[in-house]
DNA sequence: ACCTGAACACCGTTCAAGT
DNA sequence: ACCTGAACACCGTTCAAGT
């Protein structure tokens, strides 16, 4: 049991900023590492490759972050500033919940890098904890309380990671060019031939605008959960 | 628009075997894959590292498989096996699709290292295949028809996975003596100190059965789903 | 206070050469 | 048919040294 110490960016003070003119700062590197992230995704991140962007090697970054996963950490939380901020009481707990919903998914596939973080680190910047008092707020607005609580915010919030996740990965795969979307059904309808209740459901998809049947998906899943929440509560 | 064609093991031809004693085989290649994905998760698995359990050169193993991907895609196939096969006709599709989304949460509690792999790769393996298949009996079974079986099965799917992958997160974070759970929520407590009310949450785990919790919350997210999938069926 | 370059211990993959 | 070693183009991180 040679257990080591938890850390995280967001309990160490960040080194002292004499914020002049020249020389790099902390936001400045996590700015730019956001714009390598969304231009290049996650495995193109690369603490070089970071360091010739500003200009500076790839060993200055040292001192402003502990290290890669302590400014990932910083990027990671970014993000989560674009979540919509509806106000519980005015509109209700459901569509507090659907928004949330809606705005996680918005913000993972505006980010699609993120993807590969969720999980990774824990969520506790300043961003990631607002969000998620903001469900917390619709929950017990909605009568939940104690664990069950934490149980309706989780199933959410799995239902939002575990549709987006693989959503992500497939348009990384298939969009933007980098494969052939016609040859990835062929491969799918190859590997699949013994399955051809399978093959069907896949082929139903062809001329079909992706992005509404994605959409229809999502909201066809929170609609159950959301429905299930709320039959919970009547009991 | 360079798109390159989509490839994937399951549409590739073995190299010929003449399963002559000695030498490497493409079973026994993932078979030791998996047993070091088992034992140090995903990262530790390096094609040097796997040659050398072997007692060969890391780059024997490209004349059996083409590249560590593809190696992946086989080792995460093979444990879909351990999945559960039920009758949809002897217990119905409620207690079918239960049995599928626990099946599938005890597969990647079995090997974390799965977790990191869901969604980058396409699950058409044949053990993949399968489960799939159970799955759409189920919902076939209970009345879902077209684009609306899809979206059912996908809502499971995304509920399992969502709420597995945090979960395999935080163990592979907490457990197995990597990091002292007490400093963890001392770290959290820290770090959220301007929401009482979700350290007052956090704290309402201390002394609790850690794992039981998990199947609670696991079991509520899903008895929602369900409920509000059955829901669906009567309207 | 901040940045640098050299160095360490790694990666996946290609390929000509061996048997 | 199968395996090898050298080589290429990378990684994250440490650390003594500079200014």
């Amino acid at each position: 049991m040679t257990s080591k110490q938890f850390t995280s960016v967001w309990v160490r003070e960040p080194r002292q900023s004499k914020a002049q003119g020249h020389g790099l700062t902390r936001d400045q590197i996590v700015r730019a590492a956001l714009e390598l992230l969304d231009a290049e995704g996650l495995e193109a991140l690369s603490m070089r490759k970071l360091g010739a962007r500003l200009g500076a090697g790839a060993t200055s970054l040292y001192w402003h972050v502990a290290n890669k996963d302590e400014l990932l950490e910083l990027a990671y939380d970014e993000i989560w500033g674009e979540m919509p901020v509806p106000d519980p009481d005015a509109v209700g707990w459901k569509d507090t919940a659907s928004a949330y919903a809606h705005g996680m998914r918005r913000t993972i596939l505006s980010h699609p890098w993120a993807a590969g973080l969720i999980g990774r680190m824990p969520a506790i910047g300043p961003n990631s904890l607002r969000a998620g008092d903001l469900l917390r707020r619709a929950l017990i607005l909605a009568g939940f309380r104690g664990m069950e609580q934490d149980y309706a915010g989780s199933a959410i919030t799995a239902f939002v990671i575990g549709t987006t996740i693989p959503e992500v990965a497939w348009r990384s795969l298939s969009q933007e060019g980098a494969y052939d979307a016609a040859s990835m059904r062929e491969v799918v309808r190859k590997a699949a031939s013994d399955y051809p209740d399978f093959v069907a459901r896949t082929d139903d998809y062809e001329g079909r605008d992706e992005r509404v049947v994605r959409e229809m998906n999502f909201d066809f899943g929170l609609l159950c959960v959301l429905d299930g929440l709320e039959k919970r509560l009547g009991s």
